[in-house]
Order: C-alpha cells, then sequence, then structure tokens
DNA sequence: GCAAAAGTGTTTCCGGTACACCCATGG
DNA sequence: CCATGGGTGTACCGGAAACACTTTTGC
C-alpha cells in the first residue's frame, strides 16, 4: 500500500532548461485520441507533474517525477507553494483527459508547484517518451490545467531568487567561464549587463573559484573556467551573495 | 455537501498581530481532558487551521478561519507554501488530539501555511473563545504538529518581504507617525535604524502622504500622520519599495 | 590576418551612513 | 520647567556605473 497514489494531492514540476543561449522548459505532450476512429480529439502541453503517493513527503514526490521523466536524480528543487484553485481541472481537455486517464474529474486536487534546475549540455536528458521535449521559454503558449500561472510563478521566484543565490550554477555545468555565467544572467534577468562591471563583482564572490584550466575548441582566446565551491559558500554564508547583479 | 471538509487538506495561518511593542502571534489552546478523571492529559498551543471544504479555494479557506476565530474579514494574507512531511501529525500529543476530535489520525494531511497580518489596536479581536490568545513572538515555545516550522517559514518571509513592500502598513493602524513605523521596522528587521536615514529614505515614497493631522494626547512634540496609498503605490509601481531599509 | 570573445582600470556620481541640536507638548 | 519623543542638514565614503583597447585563439 505504500505504493498507493493519493487522489486529492498532486506535484507539478517546472523543470528549466539552459542551453547556454535561452531558458528551456521540459514539456509533456498530452494527446487525446477518439477511440473509435482514431483521430486526435486535442494535443496539447502539460508540466511534469502526478499524484503523490499516500505516505510520499512532497519533495520526494517531486524528485520521483523527475527522476521518472528524465532519469536524473538530486536536482536542484525550490517549492513554489500550493496551488488549489477549485476549478483549476474544470477546463474543457482537462476534463476528458481525467476521464480517459480514469481518475473521476470532478474529485478535488491540489497540487504543489516546484521548478527545477538544470543545464541541457551537461546533464543530457534521457527522454524515455518521446512525448518529453524541451520548449523554450519564450514559445510557450497556453498550457493544461492550470500550468501557465505556475510556470509563471516559477519564472518570477527564479528571477528573484538567482539574484541573491548560488541557484545560477544550478543552470551551468560543474566547469563554466564567466562569459556563460553573465550570458545565463542576461538571459534570466532580460537585460544586458556590463562586463567589466560584472566581473569586478563576481570576482569578489569567495565561493566562486577559478581553476587551473582554460575552455578549448573555442575560435577565440580561451577563457579561464571557473566552479562553484557549495563549502566556501557555506562556510562564508551571507556575505558571499550575488547582492545587486542587477 | 458543499460543506463537506476535506479530509486531507487544511490550512494552517499564522496571525501576526502588532502592537507598537513587539510582534504577537495569536494561539489557540489545546487542551485534552481525560474522560473519566477530568485531568488534564496535555495543553499546548497550535496556529490557527483547519481543514479546507471540498470545493473551497485555499486562499478562502484561510480567510474563513480567520474570521471564524476573530470576527475580521480582508486580512492581508500571504501564502507560505505546502508543508506535506507524512510524519507532520505523528507527535504523541498530536494522535491524541486528532483521535479526540474524531479523525482517523493515520490519515494523510498536508497543511497549506498562510500567515496574516494586522495591527492590535485597530483591529480590535473580538475573541469569542477564551482558548485564543495573542503571545509575544519571543516567549513563544514548542507548539502542535509541526507550527513551528511554519511559524519559521513565515517570519522567514515577513521579514524579507517587509524591506520592500507594503507588508508593514499591514501591521499598522490606518494613520500612524514616521516613529511608528520606524520603530515597527526594528522590531520585525531586530536591528535599529538611524532616524534622519530612516526619515529621508521614507519621505521619498510616493506611496507614503502626509496628513494634515497631527498625534494627539501624547506627551511631547506630536509628530505629524502618514497613511500608505494603496492607489499611488499601484501606478509608481515598482520605483516605489522600501528597497533598502536594512 | 581576420573574426570573435577574453580580459583589464579609471573616473564619475549617487546613495548610504554617521552624527547633534532645537522644538512642541503634557504633566 | 522638565521630560519626552518629534523633527531637521551636512560631510564623508564606498560602491555602482560608464566607458575602450589589447590579447589569444581557430580558421
Amino acid at each position: 500500500m505504500e505504493q498507493a497514489i493519493h487522489p486529492n494531492i498532486s506535484v507539478d514540476c517546472v523543470i528549466f532548461g539552459y542551453d547556454f543561449e535561452k531558458l528551456n522548459v521540459l514539456l509533456v505532450e498530452r494527446t487525446l485520441l477518439d477511440e473509435s476512429s482514431g483521430k486526435v480529439v486535442f494535443s496539447d502541453l502539460t508540466l511534469a507533474g502526478n499524484h503523490v503517493f499516500v505516505n510520499e513527503d512532497l519533495k520526494d514526490a517531486a524528485h520521483r517525477i523527475l527522476f521518472d521523466l528524465t532519469g536524473i536524480k538530486d536536482l536542484y528543487l525550490e517549492q513554489l507553494g500550493a496551488f488549489g484553485d477549485p476549478e483549476r481541472l474544470s477546463g474543457h481537455n482537462d476534463q476528458l483527459w481525467l476521464n480517459y486517464l480514469g481518475y473521476k474529474p470532478e474529485d478535488r486536487v491540489i497540487t504543489v508547484g516546484f521548478y527545477a534546475l538544470l543545464n541541457c549540455e551537461q546533464v543530457k536528458i534521457v527522454l524515455k517518451d518521446r512525448t518529453v521535449k524541451w520548449y523554450p521559454l519564450t514559445e510557450i503558449g497556453q498550457l493544461a490545467y492550470d500550468h501557465n500561472r505556475i510556470l509563471e510563478a516559477a519564472l518570477h521566484d527564479l528571477r528573484i531568487k538567482i539574484r541573491t543565490a548560488h541557484l545560477a550554477f544550478e543552470l551551468l555545468p560543474e566547469k563554466f567561464t564567466l562569459s556563460q555565467l553573465q550570458k545565463l544572467m542576461e538571459v534570466v534577468l532580460g537585460k544586458t549587463l556590463d562586463k567589466r562591471n560584472f566581473r569586478k563583482r563576481l570576482l569578489k564572490l569567495k565561493s566562486l573559484v577559478q581553476l587551473d584550466e582554460k575552455q578549448k575548441g573555442v575560435a577565440h582566446k580561451p577563457g579561464y573556467l571557473y566552479a562553484f565551491s557549495k563549502e566556501k559558500y557555506d562556510l562564508y554564508d551571507d556575505q558571499d551573495t550575488f547582492s545587486v547583479i542587477m
């Protein structure tokens, strides 16, 4: 019975993936076929989500969903809060879909939103399922259920927290150049930053360590690689933040 | 059936009340009496909370709980997130209490935390129930369930948000002096602030308007009263924040 | 040798901070 | 007339912002 699913509580994950160019979100295709004709009734996209197990912690459920979909453990996860509008599943397509899956469409389900951060190149997702794909953030249209609301909340939170915390490093590979870090900030915050000022500020951070290693295979002067040191971050604690990387 | 309670989803509210001296939290006494002897089995404190109705929005549930307990509508409410540790109700006293109330103690309940802000003098709470009282934040010990965790999260969030948003005004009456506002900030942030610098910054805020009215009945030079203008705040939007009232 | 990004210092300006005295009221 | 908090201005300092040229690599 440990694995019995809870009918009223689900978890939805906004999975952000950075590819050195733009922010992407991993979405799942939801296509309903007419049983007799085999024609497509509708086809749209959802966040990665599922019901929790009866005795499962919410964060564990989120990790499980991420693992099932992507084969990755230990991603950075942040809780966004609960989404409990009684009408959140009452869209026409949503009702058809829930019925198709064998849920009672009239059941109340509250969902807990999370977001995960990863780097698309480093964390190669094994897409077990052809219906799961990366979508550039800027090209995401209407999603199923209340998932646009959850996505919006995730993005809002990410934009605030990336200024002052170590979230940025979760979106980069272990080793990265300062320019890559700067580009990431520019993409997330939606504005360009001055290179020299950016570097001045960043080089003050004790938790950012320069490696004895340079970029390779680039058609220009190779940059030094850097890494984030969680140990030093914990050590220097609150002094050592991005504070005002506007 | 509209009023049927949902067995698995509850809402808990951290109700902060400011009394011009300190921050208080409204707590509910929970006393279990032995049925035969009438002796006290245990007695402790909980946040204001209850299960949600089957078709009730989470925020509506929080407002209802606040209203039932205090007779107040339209308090400022902020969601903190969901608390879903499977063990959150498994304390010894918690199990006794749930059993006494007629719940199945083994049922999984996830709770959504909120916090509310009010001014103790202005918003005179009609304490319908003698077991509900204000407790100074600094004197709160161990609470029932996982309520210390929820309180901690609420306080953390309040301390962050009060620096940059209009939360402070929710803890004051409609008209207040700058000194009262400063005192509030000092209490919440836990540090003293320089009077002149504080006023310089505050007087820049377009959403803070001086009234043609002074303090009365004080044994010193009376101060001007001020009010927060939601309209101007919305108008000037993001420029007009407390930004760095450290 | 050319394209492309890496890397580097200085000046300016604004905002934060520190700090001390006179004023109006109630008792 | 005294106690109490209200109200005000200035000088200094540090950090943010603006800004342009040289270097190293792959092709």
